[in-house]
DNA sequence: CCCGGCGGTTTACAGCGTAAGGCTGCGGGT
DNA sequence: ACCCGCAGCCTTACGCTGTAAACCGCCGGG
């Protein structure tokens, strides 16, 4: 923990920003947005309980203090955190921002960008569904205002009424969370402080539950991508039933 | 918050106990259920971020450490609070062990059993959701080899083959903690530490966002009830599908 | 030249989980 | 009758947390 020399002062910081460089040892001067991919990275590699304010800041090369000069707290840190992430979806390539082939396909470019985002941080997205809402029609997984909207004009913009669309809109965000949820719980323990998961393996306490037992391995297979596009197939042809009498 | 007069000795305690009695200010015995009771209901009403080793052992009339002895530590105390809301699945007269009217049946009343559970205690459930789970086969909300194994056997004993016990258990788990964790964080708020939540009202920003303007209250009306009898209709029908070539 | 304020540090405090040990009263063995 | 052990609870203490408040060096503009 000896604390660099930091008597020299770096030449050309600036022009060192300005090139993109990543001097070695450059302080490049903090920002929201620093602060910000810098929770998510320590979220990713620490889990959420490992996150601290103090913690955070010696990654950044920072004494705590200085951070709440950029956020508000942590709680607004972790705001900023899950909004970070659910940003990704803005920039998604493959996620329209409106219809162009069908309102299905969509939905299913959407809900591939949740997929991804999920994904990508495992150890965040219980955020994304647990921290509380700023309003009563936003639900997680979809939390921001801008992606309720486009969602919703989407659908009226392909025939669905109103209630048809909200309908939608409600089945599309459960079917995410829970399968979003899962998978990603399976795929990286949840918010361990700091364990090392021990493979304790009790195996003979499975002899109460030979029906468990049997499909052990089965149960421990993951099919989770196959499973998400099967459940999106079906979401979608539910959300089809719900629609106004006729959409293409 | 005086704290009371405590110089007085009940002059009965231990008789009030005996006769079963409770009396008014004595002091029960502690015990591994009443901590952790007390624990559900505190955050019931305050929260789990409220939940603190010291306060919770306020409204036992003892001190933190005090609970130490019966259970291990905050983190043990979470664990055994899920199971402990959890187990009222055991006790629900509605919900059967095994089918009785055929499989449907069984996974409609489970599922209302594992509702009203969740919404008896909206805000412990999500950490039914979250808490890292102690097997890769368990899935949330169903987080005991009791229930998947009395699972996987009902579905067997219906004549799903082993393979499509598996896919519906998925199925079952996704659809449920999906609905129930979306249905629970509006019905409530969620984890707020003990903020008042000011009616702040800024519909002025949703200027921009007219159609979720224009849809605020349809968006805003709770149906989560019938939506969550027609979803589950349809959960069944899908199992229903993925279902062994012929079941009843 | 001064001087304001930006960006960071220092210090401080209350509250947290919990390890370690102390006190007290009760039940049983001798 | 004695004493001992121990269950049940309290006290103290430590390291860590989030964060309020004050401080300080530097840098750009009057």
């Amino acid at each position: 923990m000896a604390e660099q020399d930091e008597h020299q002062d770096y030449p050309d910081a600036d022009a060192a920003v300005v090139q993109g460089g990543e001097a070695p040892s450059a302080r490049t001067p903090l920002s929201v947005e620093r602060v910000v991919t810098a929770a998510v990275e320590f979220i990713d590699e620490q889990g959420l309980a490992g996150l601290t304010m103090r913690r955070l800041g010696e990654t950044l090369g920072v004494e705590a203090m200085s951070l709440y000069r950029y956020v508000a707290g942590r709680e607004k840190l972790l705001d900023a955190v899950v909004e970070s992430i659910t940003a990704q979806l803005d920039d998604d390539p493959e996620v329209l921002q409106e219809p162009r082939d069908g309102w299905q396909d969509f939905l299913v470019r959407l809900a591939h960008g949740v997929r991804r985002v999920a994904l990508s941080h495992p150890k965040v997205f219980p955020l994304v569904a647990s921290r509380p809402l700023e309003a009563p029609w936003l639900r997680p997984p979809l939390r921001s205002l801008t992606w309720v909207e486009l969602f919703l004009d989407a659908l009226r913009a392909e025939g669905f009424d109103d209630d048809s669309a909200v309908g939608a809109y409600r089945a599309f965000t459960s079917f995410l969370l829970g399968h979003l949820l899962l998978e990603v719980s399976t795929h990286g323990a949840d918010v361990g402080p700091l364990d090392v998961l021990e493979e304790d393996e009790e195996p003979g306490g499975l002899a109460a539950y030979p029906t468990v037992a049997r499909l052990r391995s089965a149960l421990s297979e993951d099919h989770s991508a196959l499973e998400f596009e099967d459940a999106l197939d079906q979401l979608v042809d539910r959300v089809a039933q719900m629609a106004s009498p006729k959409v293409p």
